[in-house]
DNA sequence: CTGTTAGCGCTTTCAA
DNA sequence: TTGAAAGCGCTAACAG
């Protein structure tokens, strides 16, 4: 009941700015929208009611009217993550110039959650929503069912026909894999995230893939399944580290669960990379800081972003076209946790360059070019001034 | 024009299933609010009706109608920096019990940013703001002279009467400084923030005064102004670095110029601790998987939010209410990059146990004991594992 | 306890 | 080019 009076004095409306420049709502709302058809003297004088009555739009009156919002919900699974980090900025770039506002839903790899949220952007009408599902495909449905603009981002809903935006897991995973087996390690173990999440699956497929390819055994004695969150990683290391035939190289699929792994082994004084070697899906922020620097199949999160805005923007405008799926390229960046010969890991390419990436999947969608994929801010600080003062 | 014909059908609105229900309006909107003064057996027909229907109730009308959203936006100055992830989560937690959903809207330390979530919070008639201002005490104004309800967390807007969330940065800092000086650290560096912002100001008046309280002789020429990012610290390191007589330690009023701090530490081959010593302001995840590990002074972020939410809802509900401040207190955290003698660093009392904050500042308002300050979620892994598998 | 009815603030035909 | 008027979907007096 107290909420009655929360804004004591009535907000002005566009009836108190027509009053005042004496015309009529629609031309008020004319132009509000920038319609041209209005006479330059009248318009001046509804923008001067506006600025003295200081009349602030009710979008919410706008949107009713309108039957549509200017909001996009992105949904992420996790706000910890950095991954999401550039992955935000991308999708804001976009959208800014698109004209719609994004506002964030922390997920929080939490179903409940996640349920909460997209009811509230079925709710509020939003424009659309970017998710990154954290399971129950039926969430998704509930979106599309509505004829809500969706895109889905890093995770390949199941059996749905949803825009979506991924990399190219498998190639990425096998990447890490095969690093690891040209180093020289000989019990290559895998960590991966839920079997009902597809990056955990495909991230395991392209490690399997890889070691098959290079003649080795493949083993299920050697693959923990985690919830891609730190705990998770540090537990499932310590799991294999108490096997029978404990691993000397571990790949995980990604980052949180690295560092969990990597916590785990300094706790347990493996040395990393000598005693056992790492890879892991994703970079993290300050991965050079960490002593050994963490060797990791880095996303182009930033354009990942860009590229899932892109395609809400298209569906938005254009609600039948057929559903597509964007892959864009990982790359493998070796640091030195997966370098057991001492010397400076720089010898590798990095940063994706053409020798990084030898095996480029057929099909895959190549949006962003490396160069661009650096060009934005991803956390890391002036490399001029690091590279300078590198002898 | 074609965003028109975006949802193909119409959607199905109280209309329907008064209809379907024989009904009227009124009872079917009573019995979405859950008022009671409904007969069982109608309300029974209206929930039917609206499962049969799969209706979705509107709330961009709702919202017209009373006035009022059940939506809070969370403005806050960068996303990437990790301080806000648990942050978010105490927000998130009150508001779930209070009924309100959050939205957070990335202000990216960009006044422009801001401004435009300003507006879209104030156009879209949100239920509430909590936001870590970057600058602008204008922003603030227009926030409240609309009668929003708003709460300003961890930077204290200047001149403006508004619910404030701190913590004690001076008492913070005089820690971390006094700490560094009982290290034996000599020429003690400070690095901070812009000069606008408040926790800038005040955490390098808790250095000074620490300094002073030791007997030593405070200098300009150990301080430097940067802004809050990496590349900040980065920049502001290798200028102390430059000068005529370079730091032996440094204090670094938050989380992300420490990082980059330490990385110029890396890159000119100064080693840390023995050559430099180094406090951060506010932790960083992983802070102990870097090496050396970091000393930080770690603020209680999830209380941060909580304390913010439940101001926010207090001033929803009674908006006349006068403005108050929250303090919460810090603790200092001693890792690796403080201590010069060689040893483990456990043997100083950490995680705010009651040997850290002896000299608490008069008038701190203590709403949250550090029990439970650390009793959620804040990013460290199984913290029994580690503990048990260490010597 | 239930229904009728009048808007919330805005946009958009439709007529002038 | 402008204005009058009809709603968008919902809630809350007010009557019954």
């Amino acid at each position: 009941m107290s909420a009655g009076h929360r804004q004591g004095r009535r907000m002005t409306t566009i009836y108190d700015v027509a009053r005042m420049a004496e015309v009529s709502t629609s031309t008020v709302s004319r132009v509000l929208n920038g319609h041209s058809s209005v006479d330059p003297d009248l318009a001046a004088r509804v923008r001067q009611a506006m600025l003295d009555l200081d009349y602030r739009p009710n979008a919410v009156a706008r949107s009713l009217r309108r039957q549509r919002t200017s909001l996009w919900a992105v949904i992420i699974s996790d706000i910890g993550n950095p991954f999401f980090t550039s992955l935000v900025r991308g999708i804001e770039d976009v959208a800014q110039e698109a004209g719609f506002s994004v506002v964030l839903c922390n997920g929080d790899e939490d179903p409940d959650k996640e349920t909460r949220y997209v009811t509230a952007a079925l709710a509020e009408r939003m424009a659309g929503v970017i998710i990154s599902p954290s399971g129950r495909p039926s969430l998704i449905n509930r979106l599309t069912e509505t004829g809500m603009p969706v895109v889905a981002i890093d995770r390949q809903p199941r059996g749905v026909a949803v825009d979506t935006v991924l990399v190219d897991n498998v190639h990425g995973a096998e990447m890490a894999t095969a690093h690891l087996v040209d180093s020289g390690y000989r019990r290559i173990a895998c960590i991966t995230g839920p079997r009902r999440i597809s990056t955990a699956v495909q991230r395991l497929r392209g490690y399997q893939q890889a070691l098959r390819a290079a003649g080795r055994t493949v083993t299920e004695d050697l693959v923990r399944y985690a919830d891609f969150r730190e705990d998770g990683g540090y537990r499932a290391m310590a799991s294999l580290l108490d096997a029978a035939e404990p691993p000397d190289a571990v790949f995980v699929t990604n980052n949180l669960m690295t560092v969990g792994a990597v916590e785990c082994l300094l706790d347990s004084e493996v040395v990393v990379p000598t005693q056992c070697g790492v890879v892991g899906f994703d970079d993290i922020p300050w991965a050079h800081l960490v002593r050994p620097s963490l060797s990791t199949v880095t996303q182009p999160t930033y354009d990942l972003g860009r590229a899932a805005a892109s395609l809400l923007t298209e569906r938005i405008t254009n609600p039948a076209k057929a559903s597509s799926t964007v892959t864009l390229r990982t790359a493998l960046q070796v640091r030195e946790s997966s370098v057991r010969a001492v010397g400076p890991p720089d010898a590798q390419p990095a940063d994706g360059g053409p020798g990084a990436a030898p095996t480029r999947s057929p099909g895959v969608e190549d949006t962003c070019p490396a160069i661009t994929a650096r060009r934005h801010r991803t956390g890391a600080p002036a490399p001029r001034a690091r590279r300078a003062s590198r002898p």
